[in-house]
DNA sequence: TTGATTTGTTAATCTAGTTTATTTTTTAAA
DNA sequence: TTTAAAAAATAAACTAGATTAACAAATCAA
């Protein structure tokens, strides 16, 4: 059972001592889910907020017209769930599905809210990273207003330079918000510019 | 000083006694800004963070190309800032204007990070603020991908029934990501489908 | 080692939304 | 009450990106 990747992750911005890590612990388990498996289904409860060791997970839902898209993808020492459906527990708009064998350490709702009153520094750190969700949540849609595709899958190749290898062009595409055709031309011309 | 829309605000979410009451109030501060000034200017740090007790303030950006694209609006019982440009202390990449007389309660970092530690319950109230905040924040993303400009409007108007009539429409377009003229042939469109 | 499924490319046609330009209506100042 | 400025409407030409369809590579199961 790998425990430390997320403790490493936790002592980046908070110290804890043994007796909270001890606490933290009996809070939180391991799961391991195989590539294909589903971790949230639309129409379920996510009743876990996952923090991912290792693997690649995917963030999406099909529309009325049952197209799918991609919200986020989400790889090591990342954090994976639905917000939503998590803080509502009301069933989630969104699946969250494997993309390869993946690890994580999981709480429930219940087991954050202890987490919160045994160990408030846990809770200033929630606070901080959702800061932080939220500010790259808003920069998404500014670059949606002011960005042309050519320019999203640019700041997406930069920003994320690790997952592109790791899926699908399609999946990419989908993020994107634009046909799979359509960015397969965007890199077409790309390359022809390069050279 | 109206101070009092604001305690009510706090005591929808969380009990605050006499002393912890006595004590946000010596760590926030009453402000009135007028019609058109800027509480935040693009290039500037976002020093406060604010929260409306009257008015309406539009938070929105100039791009590369000399574009404005409105991000939010805000109005009473609403909080207004860059947090982005909050939580680094870095120049702002957002304006925050008044379109009305505005009146706030303000609290700047320091006085937060006080306030946090002295009142933990502000802390939780603020993280669970943060979370719903980054909802609505991932709903847009979502109305983006699978809504029309059309299906977006509507939504606007239902989300945000009061705001629409304070606003002139050529701001609901830039929220939007639309022109004004596309969103006036929208609006033809739907008078003329409803008779 | 072959066939089947998944992924990626190219090109023609189509459409939601933009741009540009002109006119009309509303607002607000003097 | 007049007038200038701001906001909204209309319409034609235009473009980024979608759709459809046919095909080519790559991956994978057996």
């Amino acid at each position: 059972m790998k425990y430390a990747p997320f403790l490493n992750y936790i002592k980046n911005f908070v110290d804890l001592n043994e007796k909270e890590i001890t606490f933290l612990r009996s809070y939180t388990n391991y799961k391991k889910y195989f590539k294909g498996q589903y971790i949230v289904q639309q129409g379920e409860v996510c009743n876990h907020t996952n923090f991912i060791i290792s693997g690649c997970t995917e963030n999406f839902y099909i529309d009325q017209k049952g197209q799918e898209h991609i919200v986020t993808f989400a790889i090591e020492n990342w954090w994976s769930s639905d917000i939503s459906s998590f803080i509502t527990q009301k069933p989630s708009d969104f699946n969250v599905k494997c993309l390869e064998d993946t690890e994580v350490i999981q709480f429930t709702c219940q087991n954050q809210d202890e987490i919160f009153k045994n160990i408030p520094k846990m809770e200033t750190l929630f606070r901080k990273l959702l800061e932080k969700a939220l500010v790259s949540s808003q920069k998404r849609i500014v670059n949606n207003f002011s960005l042309s595709a050519k320019d999203q899958y640019i700041y997406f190749k930069n920003q994320y330079p690790n997952i592109e290898q790791r899926v699908p062009q399609y999946m990419v595409a989908s993020y994107l918000g634009i046909t799979k055709e359509f960015l397969s031309k965007i890199k077409a011309q790309l390359v022809k510019n390069k050279s």
